[in-house]
DNA sequence: TATGAATGAGAATTCATTCAT
DNA sequence: GATGAATGAATTCTCATTCAT
C-alpha cells in the first residue's frame, strides 16, 4: 500500500544555511528554556519556521543537535572574550573589567548556563572530547596578561595561581546567575534587583583584587575600599539579605 | 510481557509509609539523574518496587512529586546543618569547619545540585512560596554565631556583611561541584581529583578568612598563609590547571 | 511544562486476556497481509479495538509481537496436526490423508505461509532458537507411524528416508500455495481453480506413494493409476497449462 | 550533517544508463533483503551512489521501481535458461541437468525468491498483466524438448503432463531454498550444509526421473538407484534429518 | 493498601516524494 | 543529467495519568 498523495503547495525560499542557523538558534532557546529532557524537537523546528524533517536532515538526532548547541554556546562565549579590549596600563581596572565581563556575559546569556546545567546532568557526556580543549585558553591568556601587567607594575603578587584566580572569578559570577531563582527563594531576597547585582559585582571585584594584590597593597586596599561599598546604605542587610 | 512480577519482598503488605518513602527516594535519584523533563514516573515507581498508581496515590502528580523532592532535599540539608557542632572558642577553625561542611555536603549530595538545576530551569516555580522561608535561617544563624564569636575574640571585623559572606561561601563551594563535568572538560583538568579538591577547599577557606579578618589581621593572615598552600608543590600549575 | 489534561471518558470492559488475544489475532492478519515491513502497529491495534499502548504493554515491540505471531501460527499448525486421525490399517489411504491434510492446511492458512515468508526475509532471526525444536516432531511421528504401518503391511519399502519423504510432501504442497499468485501469472494459468487444485493433490499423492511403495508395487502402482488421472480430460494441458 | 559527500567517483558526469543500472541493482538487493514494505528508497539510492531524485527520475515511484525489479529478476532467469545447453542425446542426463540448473539458480539467486515472496504478499498485483506471458515459455520449451527426446529414445513415457513435471521440479527445488531458514529451524537441521543439499538434489532428480520414466524403466530405475544414494552412509538419518 | 489494565495525546524519528538550481 | 534542500504525513514507541478490582 504505497502512499500516493501528491503535493504541489507554495514552497518557501531556498536558504540552506539560513535554515540550519534558524534551527540551531531555536534549539539554543528551547534547550535553555526546557533542559535537554524537556526540550521538544517539534517546538524547535516550528520556532525556526522549518519542520522536523529538516532538523534531522541537518543534525541527525536530538542528541547531536544538543551537541551542536553546546558548541555554539561555547563558541559565542569565546568570540565575546576575544573581542574584549583591556587597558593593561591600569591592571586593577583591567582585572575589574575582566570580572565585569564574565559577570555581564553570564547575566546576558542565561542560555549558556542552562545548557551547561543540562550537560552536567549528563555528566558531560556530549561535551567530553568533543569540545576543542583550547576553548578556555582565551580566558586564561587574558587573565595571565592582566596579572603579569600588575606584577610588572608592582601592584600584584608574583606567583599567584592562575587556576585558583580563574575558578574564583567563575564561581562568584556564575553561581549567582545560574542559581538566581532558587537562591532568591531560599534567601527570600530578590537577587535580580539592580541594587544587589551591583553590590555583588563590587564584592567579587574586591575579593579577587585582594587575592592578587601584594600583601602590603592588600592591607591598603582593604583599608581603602573597606569591603564593597553598598550603593545604598542599608544597615539591616548587615544581618542578612532579608 | 508487561513489567515482570516483583514484590513478595520485605515490605509486603503493611507498610504505608515505607512505600511513600521508597517512592520519594527513588524520585530524588531519578530527578537528579535525568532532570525534571527527563524523569519518568514509571522508572521511579519501579525503582521503589512499587507501581505508578501508588505514586499518584501519595503524590498526586509528577509536578507535586518534584515539589516533594525539592523539599526533602532542602530538609536533608538543613538537618545536616543542624547536626553540625562547631567549637566557637576558635573562630577561624569554626569558620573553616563551616566551609568544609558546605563543601563536603555538596560533594556528597550531587542530587541536591541536580534538582536545583532543574528547578532553576523552571525559574523556581515549584519552589516559590512553597519552601518555608526559614530554611536558610539555620545556615545564617550558624554563620552569624561564628562571626560574632570571631568579633568578640577580636580576630574578625565588625560590620561584615553576612549576606556577602554567605554567598561567597556558597558560590565557591557549590559551583565547583555543580559544574564538575563541564568544567573539567572546559579546563581539560580532572576537578574530581583528591589533589585539586583539597587545594580548592583550602583556597576557599583562605578567601573567606581574608574577608572576615580584621584589616591588620588580614595582612598578617595574608602574610602567614600566603594563599592556599598547594598540598603538593607544583610550580607548573601556576600557569593554569593542566 | 507538565501535562495537566484530565480524562473521564466512558471506559470499555476489563478483559486482560481478551485484549491480548485480540491484538495477537489482528497481528497475525496484518503481518500476513502486509509482511513484517509493511505491517502497521496502529492498524493492528485498531483492528483489535484496542490502542497502540496496549500492544506495547503486552508485546513490548513490533518485533516481539511478530515473534509471538510466528509462535502462534506454528502452535496452530501443530495443534491441527495432533487432532488428525488416521486409519493405519490402510497405509496408502493414511498417507494420502496426511498429504491432503498438509495441502488443505496450507490452503486454508495462507497467513502461515505469508508470515514464514517474512521470517525467511529476516533469515529466520525471530524463529531461531525461539521455536521449541520439537514442533516438527508431531508431523514426523505421524509420518513415521504411517510408513511403519505400510512396511508391516508389506506395501511400503523398508528403509525409506523419512526426511526426504517429509520434505517432498512439504515442498509439493507448500510451494503451490505460497507462490500461487506469481506462479499463476508466470504460467498464465489459474492455479486457484478447483480443477487444477484437485489434479495437483492427486499428483502429489501419486508421487509420494511411488516413493514409498515397494519396487514391485511401485511398478504396479504406476501401472494402476497411470499418473494423476486428470479430473477432466483436457489433452491440451498435456502440452502445458496455458 | 546530512548524507556525507560522495561521488567524484568513476561514474562521474556522463553516465546516464550506468546510473539507472546501478539504481536497479541496488533496488534488487534492497527489496530482496527487506521486502517491499521494508525497503527504503534512500538506502537504494545511496547504495547506488546516486540520490533519491535520480531514482524518481528513472523509475517514477517506489512501486514502479519494484515492478522493474521483478521484471529484471525474471529476465535474468530467462536469460540464464536460454544460455543453458543440454545434450539431448542422453535424455535422462539432460533432465538431471535441467533440474540441477533450477536448483543451482535458485540457490545462487535468493533475491529472486525474496522478491517473489513480496509479490505474493501483494497477491501478484505488480506482476499481473505486466510480465510478458512468454517468460515461462523458455523453460517449458526446454522441458518439452528434453521429454520429447526421451520419448523418442524410448526411455520416457508418452503422454506425460508437462505442467505437472514442471511444477514438480519447481516445487522441489524452490521450496527448499525459499524456506531455508525457517525450515532449518523447524526441522532443527542445517539445510544449507553441502551434504544435505547434495542429497536433496539427487532425490529431486530421482523423483522426476521416476515420474517420466516408462513404467518398465521406472521399476528398473527404482531398482537401480534405490532412492537418493546418501553421499555418506548415515543409517541414523533414516529416522529423520538430524 | 495495593495493582494490573487501559488510554489519548504526544514523543522522536523516518517515509516517499518534489522543488529549485 | 544531476543534486541538495525541503516537506507533510506517517511510524514506532512513550508519557503521565486513571479505572476497576
Amino acid at each position: 500500500m504505497p502512499r500516493t498523495k501528491r503535493r504541489c503547495r507554495a514552497r518557501s525560499r531556498r536558504a540552506p544555511d539560513r535554515t540550519r542557523e534558524a534551527l540551531l538558534q531555536a534549539a539554543v532557546a528551547e534547550f535553555a528554556r526546557e533542559g535537554y529532557g524537556g526540550a521538544r524537537v517539534d517546538r524547535i523546528s516550528r520556532a525556526a519556521s522549518s519542520n522536523d524533517r529538516m532538523l534531522y536532515y541537518y543534525f541527525e538526532s536530538k542528541e547531536r543537535l544538543f551537541h551542536a548547541v553546546i558548541e555554539r554556546c561555547y563558541a559565542d562565549l569565546v568570540r565575546a572574550e576575544e573581542a574584549l579590549v583591556l587597558d593593561l596600563t591600569r591592571p586593577r581596572a583591567a582585572l575589574d573589567a575582566l570580572i565585569a565581563f564574565n559577570w555581564g556575559y553570564y547575566w546576558d546569556h542565561p542560555e549558556l548556563l542552562s545548557i551547561l546545567a543540562s550537560e552536567n546532568l549528563f555528566e558531560g557526556r556530549h561535551v567530553r572530547d568533543a569540545i576543542p580543549g583550547d576553548f578556555s585558553r582565551a580566558q586564561f591568556r587574558f587573565l595571565d596578561k592582566v596579572i603579569r601587567a600588575g606584577v610588572e607594575a608592582g601592584v600584584f603578587q608574583r606567583d599567584v595561581d592562575l587556576f585558583l584566580i580563574f575558578m574564583t572569578i567563575m564561581s562568584l559570577t556564575y553561581f549567582y546567575r545560574s542559581n538566581l531563582h532558587t537562591l532568591s527563594n531560599y534567601l527570600a531576597v530578590d537577587l535580580a534587583s539592580q541594587d544587589l547585582r551591583a553590590r555583588w559585582l563590587a564584592h567579587v571585584q574586591h575579593v579577587v583584587a585582594t587575592l592578587v594584590a601584594k600583601p602590603a597593597a592588600a592591607a591598603a586596599a582593604a583599608e581603602r575600599d573597606v569591603e564593597p561599598p553598598a550603593p545604598t546604605k542599608r544597615p539591616r542587610t548587615r544581618q542578612g539579605p532579608a
